[in-house]
DNA sequence: CCGTTGGATGTTACCGCTCACATCAGGGGA
DNA sequence: TCCCCTGATGTGAGCGGTAACATCCAACGG
């Protein structure tokens, strides 16, 4: 039928045929499937995302940002949590690179040797999202872990006099951010002659509770604790509730400070210092490389870092 | 060829040729074509989320549960987020239905007439979630809003003595959770005796920056406020911080009550006197009803009360 | 010895759309 | 008047699967 052209290129169609077929395709309902279209276009109008955990806020953001962009030009998005899994997530892919995906948009960037092979055969976009690497599959967007975490370690140290300083991470199996904050902590801490003691660096679950009860354990056993560095605020943010409700000043007696400035960064009391880094952007960012790359573009930046800054509250 | 058999059917296949097929297939790195399956059987593999807010930490984990379930089943989750309007609903429903989504989960009984008619003429399964309605488009999981409310309501009033009491709400267009808890609010404060006054009903967006402003300003207003119930944790925990900042002993001088329990109610001091609701469970639910329609079964409760419970902590 | 049976394999139409090309009608220039 | 050109519309072959049916062959029983 004519049908196709009054949907795809109206101005080639005659204005009196348009106005009839528009009508019967309205009466009888019709939807285009969109399926069809994919399998003859070779082209499916969707794109993944694989995530480690959607219950993440700042995950949760990045997603949102990512959405936005593609929704405006017609794609939508297929979404998984790998769990912090690399395994997973390969099985991830591999089912969603069947289904045809256009784009691939993935946290992190520590993946499985198939992973990157699968990845980089199909030949669509990819883009790995929110900590810069040297040999990304094909697109980065982020910003160096390592060097935030120098730069909000050499702020805490400072705040800490000479007093021992604790790191309490988020599980690094599998988690390049987590690890890159841990290093760079690790590697600042030497530099200025206070290497780190190995219990003095405990890793944890990435949330509240765990960061609770992460900080508990570690002021009971080292009474002379003057601070804690977490690898996320989320961590971050427990840890300040455990200290309160045991009466320990923060940062008075021992300071805190963590990455991500999620929304409670700055409602919790101390407020906690923490490095910022703009994960909306992140996302906005990683949707727009798509659209350009499957526009026919090349894209000239193919490694966006987008930043972090320090933000200096109370907390240390 | 007998590629199809070896992959759907094996053990009609010769177990010689089986092999044969296998190896070629392996080293050839095929990929079944899920569009084109989708295609011919009618049927994608795919369901369509769609949620107000990805952001929200409730949605993220209903949204997990239902992954878990779905994604067991080799299906997998087309999101998009509506941001609170029912248009951008309608429009979402319109395009997922043109992908042939094999089922839609839907947060909220809050849709436009032309959402119901597409969604009930596609004839797929349908779940809506968070909030029981007596006429759901198809089923629906989740609690009683209002019946919640009166719970908290009654409580935090019992607490407050004769005091006045307001109620920092979401916005409520578009949003029939938070409309339900305002009207429950509303109705037990009447049947109390103790109708409240339009300025004590304030609508603010949901999120803990928005809380602590609504809070800031009510306090101002009125220093004889003595409770403030929340339309979710997220506002509650704004309130809190805003409290807090001001010296306003909780619950000494004002109680706080609020909806959700999510992570962040336990952990603030006071902690929060919420409503906890099986989010996870909301999610899985909601799954396994789309999985068993799927499966040809007939579900037999199309609408499930996953109830809810009155957490009292310190707040109120 | 042959017809029958049933398991293994091949064949074909179709799912709904796109793309390249064929066709068709009408207008203008020679 | 005829032909060519052009803009509007029709046609047919895939895209990569599925499902129903056709075919083939070997073993078996009468």
């Amino acid at each position: 039928m004519t049908v196709v052209r009054v949907m795809r290129t109206p101005e080639k169609v005659a204005a009196i045929t348009r106005a009839r077929v528009e009508s019967v395709l309205a009466e009888t309902g019709y939807t285009p499937d969109l399926l069809a279209r994919g399998l003859a276009m070779n082209r499916s109008g969707v794109v993944a995302a694989i995530v480690p955990l959607l219950t993440n806020s700042l995950v949760a953001e990045v997603v949102q940002g990512l959405t936005t962009r593609l929704e405006a030009a017609g794609i939508h998005l297929l979404i998984a949590s790998s769990g912090f899994s690399a395994e997973r997530e390969e099985g991830l892919v591999r089912a969603f690179l069947s289904r045809r995906v256009d784009g691939v948009f993935l946290i992190g960037t520590t993946h499985t040797s198939e992973t990157r092979r699968m990845l980089v055969s199909a030949g669509i976009p990819v883009v790995e999202g929110g900590n810069l690497t040297r040999a990304p599959i094909d697109m980065v967007v982020g910003f160096s872990n390592r060097e935030a975490a120098r730069t909000v370690t050499a702020h805490l140290a400072k705040r800490c006099g000479r007093g021992p300083i604790a790191f309490v991470g988020a599980h690094a199996r599998d988690n390049d951010r987590a690890r890159d904050r841990r290093s760079g902590f690790r590697a600042t801490m030497r530099e200025l002659g206070r290497p780190v003691a190995p219990e003095f660096v405990v890793e944890t679950d990435l949330d509240m509770v765990s960061g609770a009860a992460a900080a508990d354990d570690l002021v009971t056993r080292n009474p002379d604790l003057r601070g804690i560095l977490c690898s996320a605020d989320a961590i971050a943010a427990g840890v300040l509730f455990a200290l309160q409700r045991r009466g320990i000043p923060v940062p008075g007696r021992v300071a805190v400070a963590s990455f991500d400035d999620i929304e409670i960064a700055g409602l919790v009391s101390p407020g906690l210092t923490t490095i910022r880094v703009p994960r909306l952007r992140i996302g906005e960012c990683a949707g727009d490389m798509i659209l350009q790359r499957l526009a026919g573009a090349e894209v000239a930046e193919v490694r966006v870092d987008v930043g972090y800054e320090l933000v200096v509250r109370e907390s240390a």
